[in-house]
DNA sequence: CTGGTTGATGAGACTCAGTCCCATCAATCT
DNA sequence: AGATTGATGGGACTGAGTCTCATCAACCAG
């Protein structure tokens, strides 16, 4: 067995998601990752930059995902229909299939601050690709960082009610709510017509 | 030399701004801060919980600033309202003595990932603050959570320029301005009234 | 079939961040 | 003077992450 057996990095993801719900992230090793995918730490290291990046594989596809969204959107969408595509093109990561390990691994994340701030790290990511995006749309600077806050802040809730462990509904759907409902909190706080006593 | 020597947090943190800027972070060692400082490993980790912190020393207050400022605004102010006094009531932080050494201190960070992740996770803790104050006011959660990462929006471009070397205004004077622009934006996109082509 | 190339892997040495424990010593109090 | 407190130094230790070199399966050219 050994060398050639294929899927590694696949490998290394379940075999470390396993052994962080059990042991915890802090007391469990990357040798211990590795030997338990049947591999060494050496190619750990050679298919994810550190050990936290290990519960993070594919956010950079996403971040592609909403970028390549928002240009394709036809020119009549206004800038919150281009984050609303951006949502519908992430739904392809966001499978029924794929939504058995999600509760684990937001488990893990919530217990440990160092995954706290990656995950921040890969949600300023999101951000700036959003932002990006958006500026090639004619949108102005300060539009697009807080249209692409919007969207990663509907992301997060979104992404947030569907990994509940009882959740049945699509992403599509709950992520375009939680958009709905920022659009009009964003035009309450806009008109300032709310006051909060 | 020797022990006693008063300021023992403030020159880790001098030391190690001047080694940053040298050498890098990276190449930087934190026995080389704490040699540099006249004090030891040890002692540097007594001060700070890890070697990105002792660039970060102070925000935890700032989040107790803007929640405090939140929670001691009139009944009759609006969420925006409620911004501005945070923003104002975190100038206390940036005058313009303490103004030197931001640019070198924004330099180091730009440079290096770890940092920018560090500055993530206190920016996302402003945002808790800001928005659980806002929810005391009986804010929804939603518009809670929406009204605070504006807020934190508004600051960090806020800061940013005030931290540009040439800056002369006063961070009370830019944090307003740039609020007042994100609340228009805000209002365009709550109304879905703009498109971009 | 043979021999060379490629590419993923393993092994081990190394640096440094971060933790822990214990000794030291100045200031303060009794 | 003697005890206490609290900031410090020193050194051992673990584990993340880097680097270099050897290994070995698959593939390819002859």
């Amino acid at each position: 067995m050994g060398r050639w057996e294929p899927n590694a990095r696949e490998r290394l993801e379940r075999a470390a998601l396993a052994l962080f719900v059990q042991h915890g992230y802090d007391a469990t090793t990357v040798a211990e990752v590795a030997d338990r995918a049947g591999l060494s730490k050496s190619t750990f290291f050679r298919h994810f930059a550190d050990k936290r990046e290990v519960l993070f594989g594919g956010q950079d596809l996403l971040a592609a995902l909403f970028s390549d969204a928002i240009r394709a959107a036809p020119p009549s969408a206004t800038t919150i229909d281009c984050l609303a595509a951006a949502l519908e093109a992430a739904a392809v990561a966001f499978t029924p299939d794929r939504h058995d390990l999600a509760p684990q691994r937001r488990a893990v994340i919530a217990a440990n601050s160092e995954l706290q701030e990656r995950e921040l790290l890969k949600r300023a990511r999101f951000a700036s690709a959003m932002a990006g995006a958006l500026r090639l749309r004619a949108a102005d600077d300060t539009t697009a960082r807080l249209a692409a806050e919007m969207g990663v802040l509907a992301f997060s809730t979104a992404y947030a009610r569907w990994a509940a462990p009882d959740n049945q509904q699509p992403f599509t759907e709950i992520a375009r709510a939680a958009l709905r409902d920022l659009q009009d909190r964003a035009r309450t706080l806009g008109t300032g017509t709310n006051v909060c006593p």
